[in-house]
RNA sequence: GGCCAGUUGGUGAAGUGGCUGAACACACUGCCCUUUCACGGCAGCAUUCACGGGUUCAAAUCCCGUACUGGUCACCA
């Protein structure tokens, strides 16, 4: 009896030696400095804002040094799958323009290293487990969940660590006669990587972000296959994919660093030559007084659809996240507005190693900004995709006035100064509702006036300023004037200086009169340049509204 | 509990022994500008870098200890 009978017995239908792979996933050839980095989740639900995160520092390590970003659908966990998720991170991964240039769609492979689907990888792993049974560095564990249960409540007792290890690893003992018996008898098994490691040895390791790094050796004899479905686990078939896909950079959550000295291990055992690993820290949120990482179950904001249901611009959402990456990436930006964030040196060095909080607040600013830079035609088309899913009584109004639209879309917008009113496509249509006459007659008006608030006074402003000093075809300052000629007319300070000096002289002042005419054209006292919603109103509608006022 | 990591303002953070009297951005506050609100401009906002000790002419930066926070200890990734 041989280790080598033992890993016939298991894997029969596996004839090749591992060497057959390296054959089929020659080494990349990679120029000096190219990264090849690999964006892995598992296929449990919509997309992770976490996930997203390393997605984008996945991308950039690829994109700076013009080398490889590719997808692995990490799915060796059926209980967990959760249909379509796969699709829905493509989607996304698309919808942001951060597409791999290696993947898998509707099983349609996409480069020269697949399947990049780890179910579909079952005979690679296989070959590799039977490499290692065969070099006597794996084995048949045929623990059950209770004995394990039990070993574990033992070692709580006893003050001793936890886990599968040394005097602790029962099935490693077993003789080879007993593990074949066993195993022809029909018993269930996991496959047990056999470690050769000592917890009380440390090692030194750099990881990108964190740097020096003073670790334990690993000892424990973990899963590396398991029972029910064969399929590796994750600290196996990451090692596998991970050198015959050739990643250089892995990038994965700071979850991952204390089993870290496992995949090390491995990839010793296999005498593989390790990636460099890029550990990000976590995305946090506080909680009252406490911290704690971002949860899809709790947080809302955790989901990446929750930004485009919002109507983010996507360039926003990446320079929120980019702002966390690396704070530099601000200064960067404003002094190179017109380039691609991909365009940006991104370091692990300069991440902070701590978690980072995602601020919602700073997002709308980012936000705000990025949509205020936009041209008018630009911010209609952006709205209207956006309305296309989200409202379409709004998006019916759009195309029903889609010059006139982009007009107001246009309110002191081209200039140096653009307004900033949008904080998102979804936060338009509160910003502009009482410039379209659909919205305006429907809505349950609510006057906002501020200092001039009797009817009989607000009536008399109204009704002569239409009728000696209104003209449609003036310019700003012929409209300014006359409303100060109104003012002067009816007893209030054209010239706020004068106001100032001399309040009591005058029944208000020229913002007084102008907010009537604000609140009654558009029932709020805060808009943009009253001048130009008067302007692209026109006389008629105008006048409508303040019958309607009066009425 | 073991192991690992982190701790600079309300937030993201710059910072690797003297250029920091702690950048920059967001938020907040005040003033100015002004037909409102925004925008913009100016100013304010950590006498101090979790705490305690040490090394040094000099420490947020190096060392030790304490506290707190987080991660992990699955046939989940």
């Amino acid at each position: 009896m041989t280790n080598k009978d033992l890993a016939n017995l298991i894997f029969p239908d596996i004839k090749q030696d591992i060497s057959y792979y390296d054959e089929i996933y020659k080494p990349r050839e990679l120029k000096e400095g190219q990264k090849v980095t690999r964006f892995a989740p598992s296929p449990t639900g919509f997309i992770h804002l976490g996930g997203f995160f390393q997605a984008i520092i996945d991308y950039m390590l690829a994109k700076n040094s013009d080398g490889i970003f590719y997808l692995r659908n990490e799915d060796t966990d059926q209980q967990r799958e959760v249909q379509n998720a796969s699709q829905l991170i493509i989607d996304t991964l698309r919808y942001y323009d951060i597409m791999p240039s290696e993947y898998e769609e509707n099983g349609k492979i996409i480069g020269n290293y697949g399947p990049y689907v780890q179910s579909e990888r079952k005979e690679i792993y296989h070959t590799f487990i039977k490499y290692l049974i065969e070099i006597g560095r794996a084995y048949p564990c045929f623990c059950t969940k209770e004995d394990l249960e039990q070993k574990r409540k033992q070692q709580e007792e006893r003050k001793f660590r936890t886990g599968y290890y040394g005097i602790w690893s029962h099935c490693r003992k077993l003789s080879l006669e007993e593990q074949i018996e066993r195993i022809k008898n029909g018993e269930e098994y996991v496959i047990r990587f056999k470690s050769l490691g000592n917890f009380e040895r440390k090692f030194k390791y750099d990881d990108l972000v964190k740097g020096r790094l003073e670790l334990p050796e690993n000892d424990e004899d973990f899963v590396i296959m398991k029972s029910d479905n064969k399929l590796p686990t994750y600290h196996f078939a990451h090692v596998i994919d991970d050198y015959l896909m050739k990643t250089t950079h892995v990038v994965r959550g700071e979850e991952w660093l204390s089993s870290l000295p496992k995949h090390l291990e491995l990839f010793k055992a296999f005498n593989f030559k390790a990636p460099k690993y890029v550990h990000t820290p976590l995305l946090v949120k506080k909680e009252g007084n406490s911290v704690r990482k971002i949860s899809k179950r709790k947080d809302p904001e955790a989901t990446m659809t929750y930004y485009k249901d919002k109507g983010y611009p996507k360039k926003a959402v990446i320079e929120a996240l980019m702002t966390i990456i690396n704070s530099n990436y601000e200064q960067w930006h404003t002094a190179n507005p017109e380039k691609n964030f991909t365009d940006f040196q991104y370091s692990p060095k300069k991440m902070s190693s701590s978690g980072a909080f995602f601020d919602l607040e700073k997002l709308d600013n980012i936000s705000r900004n990025v949509i205020s830079k936009m041209k008018a035609e630009e911010v209609y088309q952006e709205l209207y995709t956006w309305t296309k899913e989200y409202d379409l009584e709004f998006k019916e109004l759009l195309e029903k006035y889609k010059e006139y639209s982009t007009q107001v879309f246009n309110i002191e917008r081209e200039q140096k100064k653009p307004r900033k009113d949008y904080v998102n496509y979804s936060d338009i249509k509160n910003q502009v509702w009482y410039m379209y006459d659909e919205l305006f007659e429907k809505e349950n008006k609510k006057y906002d006036f501020q200092k001039i608030t009797d009817k009989e006074e607000i009536k008399k402003i109204c009704t002569i300023y239409m009728d000696k000093y209104f003209n449609e075809n003036d310019d700003k300052d012929t409209w300014f004037n006359k409303i100060k000629e109104l003012c002067d007319a009816l007893g209030y300070a054209s010239n706020m200086k004068e106001y100032k000096e001399n309040p009591d002289r005058f029944k208000g002042n020229v913002a007084d009169v102008s907010t009537v005419l604000r609140v009654v054209i558009t029932t709020r006292s805060m808009t943009p340049d009253l001048y130009e919603i008067m302007k692209l109103l026109g006389k008629e509608r105008i006048e409508k509204r303040i019958s309607l006022f009066e009425s």
